[in-house]
DNA sequence: TTCATATCTTGACCTAAATCAATTATTTCT
DNA sequence: AGAAATAATTGATTTAGGTCAAGATATGAA
């Protein structure tokens, strides 16, 4: 994938259809490959840029001074992450860690800031994302606080099915299980159990949501 | 209170100093005053308004199947909430309830959506006021699932400590401990244990923070 | 002020899920 | 392909914090 074609996906997913901004953000992005299990960044790190994610997928997340983390979001294919530096200005508040071989675009935040003040467009589809990611972040924290574990992971199932019942288990398990903040383990019997129940089916990397 | 007053300090909030909007506001919005205990809205309601407090506390909550309930917010006095309708359209996602007789400014979506599209300095405020509550969201993720009962109850006494290690609680100790995940039973041994392990001092309302 | 209602505290008990430990599978690298 | 490293499963054990119950305080209405 070549620089045009890099900006042209991350307008497409702002929704904006003309070429007018092509110019403008090739002066301020830039490609990164990551490896996966690079670092991008780590909590308190200065930093600059935000990131679309072309390829791959980056684990976003934070830890606590026992060392135990919790995943925020997985960023894949198509998605932004960090562009909460566009506001807060200077460090990141999360950590971000390939997890997967990925092709990033790297924008600068400050000159993306700018072209956000001068163009309402850009202004309106950023907070119809951040709106999105504030209702995904209140479900997150209702489902953390009141669904047990079970639940939790129903949640996750279903949030991935595209109505035919079937989901594909894309990401290592227990990635997957950081990100509904849940252990290995438990996952592990979650999900046979499940199956024993006959709620789901599994046929290695599918599951199939019965019922 | 009057309306005039009302919308100033809605202004104030946004930090926006001319007067130039105080007309077109008050054509969208009107003062409604709730009693204690008063719902304003639950998760799935259709509704339009978005509010600002201007006196009281609003509880904005999640509740799931079971009837269980996890408290995401407590909007005081100078506080938004629901802003997500802006972007959200129809249904609210979360519930609100007056958790003392307040004071409100209902503001009428649509046309604050249109207010924002026109002016990009309400588009910029917006924009900054969602990443705030991103941060303040990501953060209670990362307290739900790593930090335990005393770490996330230190959490919110340090965050309302102003720098004197004084903290008054002006909220019933219920809605405190609801907010911060955690069931009224457990808040309250924390709360002794603290007190006995010498880390905090406690006088009627005011906690004091030692150490 | 007094009665009624709601909130808070404390104790006893229970349970969901974490942790620890040991295999077993699956990737990844040479 | 084979070895080494990493991930996933399963069992045994522990524990933080929830629930239930009873009593003590506090709040508010008449």
């Amino acid at each position: 994938m070549n620089k045009k074609e890099a900006l042209e996906s991350f307008l497409a997913v702002l929704d904006i259809k003309d070429d007018r901004f092509l110019k403008d953000l090739n002066a301020i992005s830039m490609l990164v490959s990551k490896r996966k299990g690079e670092i991008l960044f780590l909590e308190g790190d200065k930093g600059e840029d935000l990131y679309f994610v072309l390829k791959g997928a980056v684990k976003i997340f934070k830890t606590n001074s026992e060392g135990k983390e919790i995943t925020i979001n997985i960023a894949q294919e198509g998605e932004l992450f960090a562009e909460i530096v566009l506001f807060l200005k200077n460090t990141y508040p999360v950590s971000a860690m390939a997890i997967e071989n990925s092709l990033l675009l790297a924008i600068d935040s400050k000159r993306m800031f700018d072209k956000i003040k001068e163009n309402p467009e850009f202004a309106m589809k950023f907070l119809g994302l951040f709106a999105k990611r504030l209702n995904y972040l209140t479900e997150k924290v209702k489902e953390l606080s009141i669904d047990d574990a079970k639940e939790r992971l129903l949640g996750y199932l279903n949030r991935r099915d595209k109505g035919d019942g079937v989901v594909e288990i894309k990401l290592p398990k227990k990635e997957i299980s950081s990100s509904i903040g849940v252990s290995p383990e438990t996952f592990s019997r979650i999900l046979k159990k499940l199956s024993e129940e006959g709620a789901i089916s599994i046929e290695g990397k599918v599951i199939k949501l019965l019922k």
